[in-house]
DNA sequence: TTGTAGGCGTTATCAC
DNA sequence: GTGATAACGCCTACAA
């Protein structure tokens, strides 16, 4: 209890050796005679004596925390990121600082700073809505720094993410192949997300490319939220021709798009089919069973925090962009037409 | 870029004082004439001069830096009862870093050791399966320690969580007073879920102390899996004289369980009236909305950072069980028989 | 192979 | 008020 933390030089002189001494058998750093080791070893085990991680920092300038700030830790694709980062984090023995910014710009700046201050060894950033003052915070910051999903081509710093974009072609191209002809999309605003224009592209490109009408009342804009959603596919549902098929920004939208289907006797997917978009908890729970793409949330956190270890030392190493494969998930959501 | 860190002794060489001097405008610890510091301050904001908060914590003794450990953020109600701590964590200027455990053992002890090596001010523990290992680390670890949803009586440290017995009561009581008295439940392993006992005792003693025939074959174990409840499901539906309602602990079992119904035609809540826990996403989303009980996570967490915070150096002070208010959310998945 | 001494960036304790 | 100077716990030349 009021056992006070034991120091290496405790440690050395219940070793009768000298502090340095103890240091070379804890790092292996030089040669030490392996009489003097065992001793040393000995008293550490039976003290259960630790060497304190701040007075290393002080020296190696190194923390072995590296920081990873996302926008919502309970939306699930955060969630699972986050699983990533950790799970190879164990592995390169690092822990890290979690940093819920709410999606608040304010948020994002106060934790970048703090981040900053406790001079972590890396950053992973996510952000809705990158900025001018990540940009330049990142520019002047000097350790490794690792985006998600959240491209910003002056951001001069890798980037993970699936190709959004095609990703959203891919899954328009998957309902015009079911042979629908009418597809709406319920989107999310390009102001307050990235990919909200990017998903948009894909879903224009596709119907151009494949010569199909492009109707712009068939897009509508929401948010995530489930209200707003099922007001929009109201909107959707109530258009003199209808669509056939309506693709979704996420999940969560798809499964409140079908919900005002069921409660207004349209049958999904008979009369209509409705895609999703992350291959959530939700999509695989819903009844019908939700066809939607998947993202790899937990192989991009992996492989953001092996990017941010590979980069130590050696930060301008790598600047690519790294696109993870997407994948259309077929469940019972969908049909032909 | 190349730009070298810069230390409080470049600080008071600029502003021509001592670096003491300069200590002490930054604290605040001890007066300093308004022209002097006026001076230093000056310099500080023009060099954007942050202290090192890893020097500093080797002083103090104090890394502003808390631990987190739980069995898996990508659950809901993990990914909540963190935000909350990140919440009130961000206004007491601490920072957290986060332990997800996957419910293994092996990285409960890794965690839990890193975390002290780590010297953080405290640690909030979360685990489906406390045990011995974890009680004696915890009475010899002398930082603040408050555990979530992890009752151990012996552990001798404040716990936070809702009365799981009394909320199983309250919502097979729900239940009953709906009228229902073949009333089924699929719960989850007593061995790996402290809660798994706890639910079954509030679910029991409801059902004795209304004087309702209490059938061991209506009670069904499964873990949180999908198929293994849709299972449990199927064997209740084909009783000889089926339950009319059941409960169910977790939404996502609930959802499992009524897509049982759903896929073979037995109405809900016409004819099984089905009852989750958590109020989480998928009980609000489902259709039918899942009647469930509610858990305030978010607070619960909120809570913990601030014991966390209120023990600092009283770390005795506190040893009393958080019991938190839960609720019952009526939806749509239960109706009157 | 081992020990001594200086330094990492702060804060705290003295004097002045 | 202000400035030396000694900690804090560790690592790393430099000597021995």
């Amino acid at each position: 209890m009021g056992k006070t933390k034991l120091t290496i030089t405790d440690i050395a002189n219940m070793a009768g050796v000298s502090k340095a001494t103890v240091s070379r058998v804890i790092n292996k750093t030089k040669p030490v005679s392996s009489e003097v080791r065992q001793r040393v070893m000995q008293v550490i085990k039976e003290t259960g004596y630790k060497p304190s991680f701040v007075a290393r920092s002080l020296i190696n300038k190194e923390t072995n925390i590296i920081g990873i700030v996302v926008p919502d830790i309970s939306n699930e694709f955060c969630s699972q990121l986050v699983q990533g980062v950790v799970d190879v984090a164990n592995i390169y023995n690092y822990t890290m600082i979690l940093c819920n910014t709410f999606s608040n710009y304010e948020m994002e700046k106060d934790f970048l700073e703090v981040l900053s201050e406790k001079e972590v060894d890396g950053i992973i950033f996510m952000s809705y809505t990158p900025s001018d003052y990540h940009k330049t915070f990142f520019d002047q910051y000097d350790k490794p720094v690792v985006t998600v999903n959240s491209k910003i081509s002056e951001f001069n710093k890798p980037n993970i993410d699936i190709d959004n974009e095609l990703a959203t072609y891919d899954a328009t191209k998957y309902l015009i192949d079911l042979g629908h002809e009418n597809i709406g999309m319920i989107g999310i605003k390009f102001e307050d997300y990235t990919t909200g224009q990017l998903r948009y592209n894909g879903y224009e490109r596709a119907l151009l490319e494949n010569n199909l009408k492009y109707d712009k009342s068939y897009y509508r804009e929401s948010d995530f939220s489930v209200e707003k959603t099922y007001e929009k596919m109201e909107e959707l549902m109530n258009l003199d021709n209808r669509p056939t098929a309506v693709m979704c920004a996420s999940d969560e939208m798809a499964a409140s798009a079908i919900t005002y289907c069921i409660e207004h006797n349209i049958k999904v997917p008979e009369e209509v089919s409705v895609m999703g978009f992350d291959n959530s908890k939700i999509s695989k729970l819903f009844v019908p069973h939700i066809t939607t793409v998947n993202q790899p949330s937990f192989d991009m956190g992996a492989i953001a925090m092996r990017l941010i270890d590979k980069m130590k030392g050696n930060t301008d190493l790598e600047k690519d962009f790294y696109k993870l494969p997407h994948k259309i998930i077929e469940r019972d959501s969908t049909q032909k037409i």
